[in-house]
DNA sequence: GTGCGATGTATCGGTCCGATACATCGCGGT
DNA sequence: ACCGCGATGTATCGGACCGATACATCGCAC
């Protein structure tokens, strides 16, 4: 998962490592809180001896200022090589069961820009019958066993039973709209702003309607 | 997290490994999907040599049947010892951090109705907290770097930030219920069972209420 | 009588986290 | 002029937990 979401970011822009954690928490906010430099430090390395990335020189040619004071050795910038964007495309190409958990679709769901609609379709689907296998559980713990367990823990499966009719009820819209059209945005009180991409399978359009 | 959620579950009765692990994804199939065995037997190892929890003989006194016919060596029951009860009563009244991520809160929580009512309290506060946290997180990004991200990572965000709105409303309610009275309940459209359990904090009382 | 799904225990490698350490930079306070 | 302090930045280590896998037994349907 945290290599996937490493090539991604670094198909964007070049990046050190203190960066790319927080273009991820900035990406991911909504799904996990940071990624740890426990597990990011490691995997930098291994993706670099796997050759997807490379180191990239900082500062590189524009200015020469202060060239060498105290040796001046800090940041390490990275970048994707064309085997990491290959890997990458794979990556985002296959689901395996770790695809439908909640970082995993996570994950997938923040490069669906980089992703085709057939792939799109497929993995909303497939997290679509995730939550609903879960709510399906909910619902019978809460039908059949509910007099095994206390009012605290019967709240909690509730609670979790509500994020569950209203997440299946969230991919239902953006299955809908992945099928005909292609609006990634399910209409709000809001509005969306504009784009200011580089490369991308075709821009979305923008539609906004009212909510009573 | 394991150790407290099987000290937890052991308290209600004894139990193998096998139960323990459909009761805990009874209990907790709001939170996470099912813990894994290769969490589930080192752990149990663990507390057995720590002294918390101890083997306890199948079949005891009772009916002695089929005695030995292929050394039926089988299912190993454990249960909770004195020690491990104190264990349990220590890491459910004090809170770390990791008290308030999805997974610890969701432990804690359901093992309120054997937590006193000011740690209750406390660590409701706590997780209101962190998701209102996270939730000015994402209102930051969707403001301030909405340009900067694809529409896609966009409605992901929307996603999350309804989500915490929701949770938050939800400790709020949990919070004033805690506060006066003590009505671990919501009212809902449905209705609340009934109880069955061995000994527990006063038992909370039932309200119900129609919505619209 | 035989296969097959549920029950049941167990290990192994790998991913990721949390704590910790350490070094530099710019800024405000005194 | 100096100091501290928070942000920036790289890095490691032990431990928690997962997913795959292996293997054995039981009851029952075909």
């Amino acid at each position: 998962m945290l290599e996937l979401a490493i090539l991604g970011l670094l198909q964007e822009s070049p990046m050190h490592g203190y960066e790319l954690r927080k273009e991820l928490a900035a990406k991911l906010g909504a799904i996990r809180a940071a990624i740890s430099y426990g597990s990011l430090y490691p995997t930098l390395r291994r993706l670099q001896a796997a050759g997807w990335i490379t180191e990239a020189a900082e500062t590189p040619a524009t200015a020469e200022e202060v060239p060498a004071l105290t040796s001046r050795r800090g940041r390490v910038v990275y970048k994707i090589t064309a085997e990491g964007k290959e890997r990458f495309a794979q990556l985002i190409g296959q689901a395996g069961p770790e695809t439908y958990d909640d970082t995993g679709f996570g994950v997938h769901f923040a490069f669906f820009a980089r992703t085709d609609q057939a792939t799109r379709l497929r993995i909303l689907e497939g997290r679509r019958r995730k939550i609903e296998e879960r709510r399906e559980g909910l619902r019978d713990v809460l039908g059949r066993a509910a007099e095994r367990l206390d009012a605290y823990t019967l709240e909690l499966q509730r609670h979790g039973l509500d994020a569950c009719e209203r997440e299946v009820r969230w991919l239902e819209e953006l299955i809908a709209n992945e099928r005909s059209g292609r609006a990634p945005t399910i209409p709000r009180a809001g509005m969306v702003g504009g784009r200011r991409d580089n490369d991308s399978p075709p821009p979305p359009g923008e539609s906004r309607k009212e909510r009573p």
